[in-house]
DNA sequence: TATTGTTATACTCTATAACTATA
DNA sequence: TATAGTTATAGAGTATAACAATA
């Protein structure tokens, strides 16, 4: 018997694959329990970037966040419109626009992390805390690697 | 000074947000890669799940992809048009479909583990095999707790 | 001439509801 | 009556291109 194609071995579900998956997962669980507050997960993903940088150009934001400059614009509309964030130009370069983070907005993140909290529990309940760790670690190796440079995965 | 509001702790960007984030940037690189193919991210999950189980209903299929009934009819209408999966009727239950990957399916999934291959590096060449390793392990145990049930993050 | 931010628009992805056929 | 699959359609999310202001 002539085998025209070997069998292939069974690699399993491929690491890239399985991240995608879990990160929708998360999302998916995230924007749920959002869904009280009218914030979407990028507006949380602003707004807990913006906690712990204070300001920042709306270029850092859009790097950072890995989201498209008209993209950004639209949620810095929606957070200032609800007066979670502040836009003021920048006096050194006046193209900039300098984004802050107003009270109400520490307010809403607080919320958030509390929202937030509770999906941990759903997503990671069954790691060990040694696992949280590891995953925690590793995690921010990899998106602090953000943004992608198109060529980063061209051969 | 009367302080109002406490300043609040930055505790950080939250794990299910890094994990989140971690997914697009995973998703987003597997996208380019397979843009030279005419599969997206979706087709190659359907793809990897039928190499390794061979043949499954469709029912099966979306509660593990966690994609909507109709968003799979349409996956399986382009992977069916071009040959690489079949759908049968279960005789057992003329209800269902039988959905089984072919031989150019299983060309295409090795295509397709050459593209993650590519892209596995990009993503984690920073990290040690014993960080792959963890991250594995922690993602399958995740993932396999697919489906999300709406009640999973219900207070 | 390049860069920052904005707007308008088109495209993709996904979810919803109604339908057919089988059980 | 309930379930598997399909279709049509509307909504959300995102990217593209043209623009104004500033460097």
């Amino acid at each position: 018997m002539v085998v025209t194609s070997l069998p292939s071995p069974d690699r399993g579900i491929p690491l890239p694959v399985l991240l995608s998956q879990a990160g929708e997962l998360a999302r998916e669980l995230l924007q749920r329990q959002l869904a009280s507050s009218r914030l979407r997960p990028r507006h949380a993903h602003v707004l807990l970037f913006l906690e712990h940088t204070g300001a920042a150009g709306q270029q850092d934001l859009l790097e950072r966040l890995n989201v498209d400059a008209s993209v950004l614009v639209g949620l810095l509309n929606d957070l200032e419109g609800d007066g979670m964030v502040k836009r003021r130009r920048d006096p050194a370069d006046r193209r900039r626009h300098i984004v802050t983070i107003s009270e109400q907005g520490r307010a809403a993140v607080a919320e958030v992390h509390s929202s937030i909290d509770r999906i941990s529990d759903a997503l990671f309940g069954s790691l060990s805390d040694a696992d949280r760790g590891h995953l925690h670690r590793i995690l921010v190796a990899l998106t602090s690697g953000i943004p992608v440079t198109p060529s980063a995965c061209e051969r």
